[in-house]
RNA sequence: CGGGGCGUAGCGCAGCCUGGUAGCGCACCUGCCUUGGGCGCAGGGGGUCGGACGUUCAAAUCGUCUCGCCCCGACCA
């Protein structure tokens, strides 16, 4: 392609309303614009990018034995009633009416259009297993999309859904995706974590993210640094470990009501009294169901998961009492609760059991407790994890290891839904024996158009993006200094030629530019192999051959240049997948 | 949904407080010049100041409403 006849609108200045890196870069360099809060046009060179991943995405899926379909992105409302998602999902499924009042929505995700359409075609066994995908736009209305494609409104997804006989089945698929995802995310040429994930509004029992590695990320996972364990800081496993208490003298000092005005967090008292967070029972009140009100105990320097405290009140909705609440339900102000003689149903994480000289609230303004005994002064209903994992913490699977926390952003997720949807929609199959029975389920995504950002946000430096060979838009730019210089012209052009027959994906920078001007745009799209043509290097017969990653360069004869660029770029996609994830 | 901020040329911004002929940089067009890291000189084009209503002799500027975009936020006791 010729930089002239192609439309990369270039700015030399961030936009006002990008915050990430991602976001800037993509819009600097010409690949997308925005049309909508959350909704982006996109440009020939992203979508150049968004198609290479997807044929990375295609091959794999389909060596992996899944087949690509394509399903409606309008959806009538029946489907998702018969599910119970068109009440639950809420706002984010954007709904709207056909001419003749019926009510229809926009896919956010496509379980139960794919499940319909299977129950309608699979009668027997036989029929059984199968995988299918798709690689469609979505929609989903975010309260606050943000941070250009990292979360749009519109997005691009790949979607899979797998239909199985037996639970067994079902786990082999599941563990086919996930190798197969490993392998998708290996071949973009990216730095990626597997974990274990909660499976949140989708359901299912079994799941992991594919989370790239990238400072900005929003989501925070942790991994071994002995084993193989890593999850999602939601989902991460709290090892319960031999109590804290201090001294394990026979008996405690009496308990002691200290004053402490006006503090209330743990940080505040912890300096007025001179004592680390962790020697502190901390205690929070949470509204279970909406109705009953229970008190929550943490250790002052941990804090609460509110999703194991779900799972450990049996899948109760939970949520943080307001102030007001708390004084209505335990007749004290927050910042002053503790465990003695509230009269609150109480749990209490491991962390809590046997703790000695601890510092709570005494359920009076303006006043502590110190040299607190849990057993002696106080018992929780139950002890359970009930915190966020941090780093430091040993690891739950393994004797050895310890937990060290990262950042991600979550470009995959496998889902294991099991009997979830198909239930509900009346998915069945006759087994051999003649019974009707329920279709075991996975579900597998990819966020098509996240990737192109997270590819972006682990990938760049202060003059622009560095894409991965994998990813690139071009594998080569060839950049004359002086185009209009017939000596230089007349070394581009059949270069130029001889890389389009070699079948390399080429760009010629084919404008009259200042060479300034050449090479920020060129380091700004972040071509990975840079060619460049000056007098200079044509007085000795040579070329410039350099890395756009780490800025290395090389001089290499005019007509050995193009074999040399077909070389790097084999060196440098096996690079990248050999690269250790 | 709540709170805050911003809408002025394609992009980035000033002007608004204190009403009086709409500006700057970049980009763009023409010519000359220049050609290894966003050159130089000269000339030029481009704006219903987000929109509506109001106040006023007069509104980008003041007021009310409205639309759009950005950021923050569901309380860690």
């Amino acid at each position: 392609m010729r930089w002239s006849t192609t439309l990369i609108p270039t700015l030399k200045e961030d936009p006002a309303d990008a915050e990430v890196i991602s976001h800037k870069l993509l819009v600097r360099a010409g690949m997308i614009r925005q049309l909508s809060r959350g909704i982006y046009d996109y440009l020939p060179l992203a979508l150049k990018v968004i198609r290479n991943i997807e044929a990375i995405v295609r091959e794999e899926m389909d060596r992996a034995g899944a087949q690509e379909l394509l399903l409606p992105i309008a959806a009538p409302a029946e489907l998702w009633q018969e599910s119970g998602r068109w009440e639950v999902y809420g706002k984010e499924l954007v709904r709207f009416k056909d001419r003749h009042e019926r009510d229809f929505c926009l896919g956010p995700t496509h379980e139960e259009v794919i499940t319909d359409l299977v129950r309608r075609v699979v009668r027997s066994y036989r029929e059984l297993p199968f995988n299918l995908y798709q690689i469609q736009t979505k929609f989903r209305d975010e309260v606050r999309p943000r941070f250009g494609l990292m979360r749009g409104r519109e997005f691009i997804m790949k979607d899979a859904y797998s239909f199985h006989p037996s639970v067994e089945d079902g786990r082999r698929e599941y563990q086919n995706m996930f190798e197969t995802y490993r392998r998708i995310f290996t071949r973009c040429g990216l730095r990626f974590r597997p974990v274990e994930a909660d499976t949140g509004a989708i359901g299912g029992s079994l799941s992991h993210e594919f989370q790239v590695l990238a400072e900005s990320g929003e989501d925070a996972i942790v991994s071994c640094d002995h084993c193989d364990y890593a999850a999602n800081i939601q989902k991460a496993e709290v090892k319960r470990q031999p109590h804290s208490g201090r001294d394990l003298k026979d008996s405690s000092p009496a308990l002691k009501k200290v004053a402490t005005p006006e503090k209330k967090s743990v940080a505040e008292v912890s300096a007025f009294l001179r004592l680390p967070a962790d020697r502190f029972i901390k205690t929070m009140v949470y509204k279970v169901d909406g109705s009953e009100r229970v008190a929550v105990l943490v250790r002052g320097d941990h804090e609460i998961n509110e999703l194991k405290l779900k799972s450990a009140l049996r899948g109760q909705d939970v949520a943080l009492a307001g102030e007001a609440e708390v004084q209505k339900a335990t007749g004290v102000a927050p910042g002053f609760l503790g465990p003695i003689g509230l009269k609150l149903r109480t749990i209490a994480d491991h962390a809590i059991q046997g703790m000695r000289g601890a510092v709570t609230g005494a359920n009076e303004i303006n006043a502590h407790l110190v040299e607190v005994d849990q057993e002696r002064d106080f018992t929780p209903a139950a002890f359970a994890d009930l915190r966020l994992a941090v780093a430091g913490d040993p690891c739950p699977r393994c004797a050895e290891g310890r937990l060290e926390s990262y950042r991600g952003i979550e470009v995959g997720q496998v889902f294991y839904l099991g009997k979830k949807y198909s239930e509900k929609m009346g998915a069945t199959y006759l087994d051999p024996e003649g019974r009707e029975q329920p279709i075991e389920m996975g579900c597998y995504g990819i966020g098509i158009s996240r990737l192109l950002a997270a590819a972006i946000e682990q990938n760049h430096d202060e003059n622009g993006i560095i894409w991965p060979f994998a990813l690139a838009p071009f594998q080569v730019l060839l950049l004359p200094i002086n185009y209009a210089d017939e000596r230089i012209r007349k070394a581009a052009d059949p270069l130029y030629d001889e890389l389009r027959q070699r079948n390399i994906d080429v760009l010629l920078d084919d404008r009259d530019e200042r060479p300034g001007v050449k090479f920020k745009d060129a380091d700004l799209i972040g071509i990975p192999l840079r060619v460049t043509l000056g007098a200079k290097g044509l007085d000795k017969g040579c070329v410039e051959l350099r890395r756009r990653r780490d800025g290395s360069m090389k001089e290499v004869p005019l007509e050995e240049a193009a074999a040399t660029v077909q070389e790097a770029i084999q060196a440098g996609l096996s690079e990248e997948a050999l690269q250790k994830n």
